[in-house]
DNA sequence: CGCAAACGTTGACATTTGTCAACATCATTT
DNA sequence: AAATGATGTTGACAAATGTCAACGTTTGCG
């Protein structure tokens, strides 16, 4: 359960964990199963945990005015779910954040993260990585969002990561993308042309 | 001169600084003059300063193949104007930042900051800060860049940066949201019968 | 098994936005 | 003053994408 937590964390600082910390780390994490639909976290909500996704897939979504849902993030194992911006600044969060198949999560509080940054300080070094690498994914989308073509974009996301495309039915895709189904459609059955 | 960035990194750090960390602060940062259109980083090199602007206009792009400008930041006085990632990772940047106005600015390279966050350790929290709230708001943007229309994008900037309407011209704006000069011409007569 | 829901595709048409060209205005430079 | 360049507007048309409806296939589940 904890491995690929451990090599995730010893894969983003500088000195691996010891015994002593891997134990801590262990015991601070709140393993957690959710089940398809189930939410991580619901619109209106203070974001009080970040999940270490295990196994599984979740998705993270706005819905609009006319109750239609978009996509923001999409995160699949080994990548960490949650609203970020509502877990620091203790603010109710726009974001829903649902499974989107049977998922296997192991769950931090705030208050988890401080007790366990004291005796691994390297967990600082690790957020703040993992904020900076989110901040510069998050600059490039909304490049390429603003640049680049549906069919340009598609392209990319099958490029970088091919895994979703596996892992989500098209229309979650295409939302993820900013485009309606149709659209997403329409661009595989050219591009298959090719 | 130092006025600003002193108060702008008081306001982020929980404590004030003393008469001995502003001396400090006052002598690593430097002073650069930029006239209008001098960069202050080109695409393909690596982002080796960090500018605070005390006084002018800065613009971050990018040119794509056939020649054209996508705006993708906007600075003005009291922000940061640089490539973070390309200034963390040193890797060459895929921005160019210049000065759209007769600049002032603060320049801090990153062993500079190093200096100074040994007698200042709360320069951390400044910029975990910082990088918080720079992802938060590219997040956001990318959301409105994905689910809003031309129209709506433009309602929202005129609401959180109306200083930037008056600061740069259309066909700059319009970048910025990812659109032509001309349909942002058009969305403004649009709202003015409204 | 059988049915309902989820998923994906396609066509017709509408809407949004881009492209290109012309033109007016204003500021800057020579 | 004349020339130039930057800015902003408008019209005609094109391209990209959305909307709506219909339909076939697959999947999940009682």
């Amino acid at each position: 359960m904890f491995g690929n937590l451990i090599k995730y964390i010893n894969s983003y600082i500088s000195t691996p964990l010891t015994p002593e910390q891997v134990r801590l780390v262990e015991e601070t994490f709140t393993p957690k199963k959710f089940r398809k639909k189930q939410y991580l976290l619901q619109e209106g909500e203070v974001s009080k945990y970040t999940a270490f996704i295990v196994r599984g897939a979740m998705r993270q979504y706005t819905v609009d005015d006319k109750g239609m849902e978009h996509i923001t993030q999409l995160f699949i194992e080994n990548w960490w779910a949650g609203d970020r911006e509502s877990f620091i600044m203790l603010t109710p969060s726009i974001y829903n954040i649902d499974a989107w198949a049977d998922t296997d999560a192991l769950l931090m509080t705030n208050a988890d993260f401080l007790k366990l940054s004291g005796p691994i300080p390297a967990l600082f070094e690790m957020t703040r990585k993992m904020d900076e690498r989110s901040y510069i994914a998050t600059q490039k989308r909304l490049n390429a969002s603003l640049n680049f073509s549906a069919e340009e974009r598609y392209a990319d996301l099958a490029k970088t990561h091919p895994e979703f495309l596996q892992r989500f039915p098209q229309h979650i895709i295409a939302s993820y993308l900013g485009i309606t189904k149709e659209t997403l459609s329409r661009i595989r059955s050219q591009l298959a042309k090719k």
